[in-house]
DNA sequence: ACCTGAACACCGTTCAAGT
DNA sequence: ACCTGAACACCGTTCAAGT
């Protein structure tokens, strides 16, 4: 894999459109693909049929965008554009306001996920600007500086997890099933405990499960914070 | 999608078997997909392929399994037949520990988590058994019952994620590329955070980041149910 | 510089037909 | 009850050729 292209500039054909030939930029073919994501799902998104609602074959595209990879990047990135960093506040508010908001960002778009994860380090500008800020905002909290990185890991796992997890959530599909079955049939397992805790009668949105996920673990940081100070104050002595 | 069907005894040819034609069983499906999973990636595994290494052509496969997505949930429920629940010890060390146990399992086969989080609740009985331990072991904890479902969710989701996400996260690729391109071209937006807190020098395992991350989770809990005790001791209702 | 058509090498799934 | 071959309806990507 070498490095996607994230310059807008770079590929567009402006010259040719000067000359009257009829033509399209990389931000179109963009463009285009982020809304046949959004209206159909991932699966509908193939290079022919995004290539069909430019009106051109798929070889075309070969030309703005390296392969299906980067265009998802390219994607990415563009959705990540709208994500602000709130500037005031303590550091743990501001952290989970700005997951909030990437998850906000991601949600009605779970394909991105799986990028996400193949890509390694190969994010664009505005997918490392935010994740740079959510590094500086765990790395306030005053954690370890060799937990930083680790704490990070964490909460962006939380993110990608409850934006690529939308469908498994809610309470329809089986857990209420798995109850049914449980109290009828004798042969079958019971999991009790699925049966008891199944979410509660109330709609239950990934929103709010990602943010109790992530108050929890930014409680857990606090503390862990306290334990780091106390046990440098009594044990391994570090002059400050 | 209509369930699958766990149940191993139902579609095994022994009766064809016994007559003295050559045949396989179900079994034989899953192990070969196991297999090929193992040896190969995701990517290699299809059912095309995976007629070919037991010789026959793909069409086969569909009488012994509904679909690629029943297969892989075969799979999974196969893989999560090793995992077991301790017995000994208090709640929160059982629930690190069980948990560290599905790491384990999981890593091997990553491709597994797509299913899982596609699979809603249509889960084999192994998965369910131990989705019923880790809701149980959650509950143990004297966190309020209806933030049972949520601390669960987010656990599994941090388990889902640090397998699935087993190729961005090691120190290689892109961490240490972004500290150089920081440092050498002035038009490149420096992500400074990213630089300074990249993982340290020292290998970071998977399993160490995963370890942590749950450790973290675990002592939220603790700390939302000493908060909940005393609101209730106090007579006041639930927070934010 | 940008676009095109045809081709390559794949997929998952179905289905009539065989034994 | 179990297997087969052929076919359907797709994929992503490449590449020589056009303008």
């Amino acid at each position: 894999m070498s490095r996607a292209e994230f310059e807008p500039e770079r590929r567009r054909s402006d010259s040719a459109r000067a000359k009257g030939r009829l033509t399209f930029t990389r931000m179109d073919v963009i463009r285009a693909g982020t809304r046949l994501l959004d209206t159909e799902g991932v699966e509908k998104l193939s290079m022919r049929k995004l290539a069909n609602t430019l009106g051109t074959g798929s070889s075309t595209l070969y030309w703005h965008v390296r392969d299906k990879d980067e265009l998802l990047l390219l994607i990415l990135d563009e959705t990540l554009r709208e994500v602000t960093v709130p500037a005031a506040g303590t550091w743990d508010v501001r952290l989970l306001e700005t997951l909030v908001r990437c998850h906000e960002a991601l949600l009605p778009r779970p394909a991105l996920v799986d990028v996400l994860w193949r890509a390694a380090w190969e994010l664009g500008p505005e997918t490392l600007r935010v994740a740079d800020a959510l590094v500086g905002l765990v790395a306030e909290s005053g954690l370890p500086d060799d937990e930083v990185g680790d704490s990070y890991m964490a909460l962006i796992t939380l993110l990608f997890g409850f934006v690529a997890g939308e469908r498994t959530s809610p309470g329809n599909p089986r857990y209420s099933e798995a109850r049914a079955e449980g109290e009828t049939a004798g042969s079958v397992p019971p999991y009790p405990n699925l049966m008891r805790y199944a979410p509660g009668a109330g709609v239950q949105t990934m929103a709010r499960q990602f943010r109790y996920a992530v108050e929890r673990f930014i409680t857990g940081i606090k503390l862990r914070v306290a334990e780091a100070e106390h046990e440098r104050a009594a044990g391994a002595p570090r002059s400050s």
